[in-house]
DNA sequence: ATAAGTATGTGGTTATAACCACATTTTACG
DNA sequence: CGTAAAATGTGGTTATAACCACATACTTAT
């Protein structure tokens, strides 16, 4: 495997050659291939290893008790999965990581105890860190969708994005990174039915509208 | 404050009398208190400084744009709030921290220098790993949350409920530790509908319930 | 064992969103 | 430009869930 590729990971980030090598033996990295659509992690399982994806592609999908399938994401190379599967002891992966066409995957054995190993080197301090900057963001991220999604109205979700973006940008003016479908995938709804109530919040004189591009007019609602 | 105690919470867990004190210092520790509704951090503001609740109690909440409050959360003594928007850079709260009650809060500085910092010391490691583990857990939740609230359909959302818990214990027949109102309010549905959805799908014998029992019948849909 | 209180289920009505079939607008590009 | 393609919006219909008002079942305490 290329060291300078993995020096640029998330995971590896910032660590130095002999600091990646310790990690590297230390977490009893293992460079594995699957073949398209080979499971690498079954769901109903657990694992003390996470996954770097190196070349191809892994799609996590769940497929429910009565055999419907739902993909989740897919993970590009320099990306991990079920790392949070890996640190939280005994907890039982919910979906299935399975190979999305030919791929190399690094195994890693990121479990607590690796982590927390008793040494206070600074490639296990390193590598916490960035483990740590992972799901942090990705818990901003998550965080943040179940927030956006949990009224039951299409305004009611409508609402909870905009106050969001329109907090982090400081205005109430900004642009959206969605287009109108995107927007109905994340909020979790049906997207003419996005249109019809962006529409009707325009009438009701709560916000301009033109493609992504939102203004807010706090007069509208609640004075 | 009471140092026996701040060894048993999440944050520093682990760590001996020194350690502790090493953190502390580093960390920039710093006793509040606030007042019944007094506001410790505001949407919109950036913190590099988490909350350790020590006494009383902080709750979490949202006031949208056009002023409507949502209670999020209620974040008890031992634990900590707004620690992810400490530790990524940049990151706009989009919640209100507020003291629900006369309260005493730790303050302490984990923006990511603080964490990062080059000294590769055991209270830091131990500290880094605490809070990985901390995030990673409530990952663990966010996920299975939107997992089980993506789906549109009151059953949708059941089956993946079901699906997961099902998983979790390896059987197709178990407990979970919801109510009715309870798993209502996690999936985001109304109670009675709920109910009403759970009657249909035992009549279309995809599963028998009662109370908080379940048993999932494979055989009744996709065979 | 009974009564009170809590949890769960059911019927009926209404509001809402999904869905379908297009109209209109915007964008890309030959 | 002018046309094709993509994105967005709208009307109408149907499916679904919220909502309300209770009935029933289960739990607990006396």
């Amino acid at each position: 495997m290329d060291k300078e590729k993995l020096k640029k990971t998330v995971v590896f980030r910032g660590m130095e050659d002999d600091e990646l090598d310790a990690a590297l033996a230390a977490l009893g990295a293992a460079e594995r291939k699957y073949a398209k659509d080979e499971v690498i992690l079954h769901a109903g399982s657990t694992t003390d290893m996470m996954g770097l994806v190196l070349e191809g592609s892994v799609r996590i999908e769940s497929n429910d008790i009565w055999g419907n399938r739902t993909i989740l994401s897919h993970i590009a190379p320099g990306q991990v999965f079920a790392e949070t599967y890996a640190i939280v002891e005994n907890a039982a992966l919910l979906v299935d990581a399975v190979a999305n066409r030919e791929s190399k995957v690094l195994m890693l054995g990121i479990g607590s105890a690796a982590i927390l190993g008793h040494d206070a080197s600074l490639w296990r301090l390193k590598l916490t860190a960035n483990m740590l900057s992972i799901s942090m963001q990705k818990n901003l991220m998550l965080s943040g969708r179940s927030f956006h999604t949990s009224p039951k109205s299409i305004r009611g979700r409508v609402m909870a994005y905009l106050s969001s973006v329109s907090l982090q940008t400081g205005s109430d003016e900004f642009d959206i990174p969605f287009d109108r479908q995107q927007l109905a995938d994340y909020l979790n709804v049906e997207r003419t039915a996005l249109s019809k109530e962006i529409g009707k919040m325009k009438q009701d004189g709560m916000l301009t509208a033109r493609k992504n591009h939102f203004n807010i007019l706090k007069s509208g609602t609640s004075l």
